[in-house]
DNA sequence: ACGTTGACCTATA
DNA sequence: GTATAGGCCAACG
């Protein structure tokens, strides 16, 4: 397991609960900027991973619940993300601005 | 080995 | 405000 995995999934389990982040602010607190598909990529493989990747905090700029394809059904992510608080309407994140969690600024 | 794909982002028009 | 283009780089067929 590379470096950059290991710290995408520290930095995601780093979210509180009832806030999200996006994967370009990952990628960029990583130095990684531009190749935020690299995130999506690590949360491909939160899955198998044995400690527990709250990978439905994680949303794309826009607030858009992209990857609720890839949970065990569509609506997994959505009902995930309701439990802690946070709206979802219409695949977005309610007041996702507010909402928003950047690992650049809160964990430094 | 090569072309395509993708849980994205930024820039330009 | 939407639309299109380019870049990113690992995995898959």
């Amino acid at each position: 397991m590379s470096d950059f995995y290991q710290n995408v999934f520290e930095v995601v389990r780093q979210i509180p609960a009832g806030r999200v982040t996006s994967y370009g602010a990952i990628a960029r607190y990583l130095g990684t900027a531009g190749s935020s598909r690299m995130v999506g990529w690590a949360m491909n493989l939160s899955h198998h991973q044995e400690i527990y990747v709250p990978a439905h905090r994680v949303v794309n700029r826009n607030g858009l619940l992209t990857g609720k394809i890839h949970f065990g059904s569509p609506d997994q992510m959505q009902e995930l993300l309701e439990n802690e608080g946070i709206m979802v309407e219409d695949d977005q994140v309610v007041d996702f601005k507010t909402l928003f969690w950047d690992p650049m600024t809160e964990l430094r």
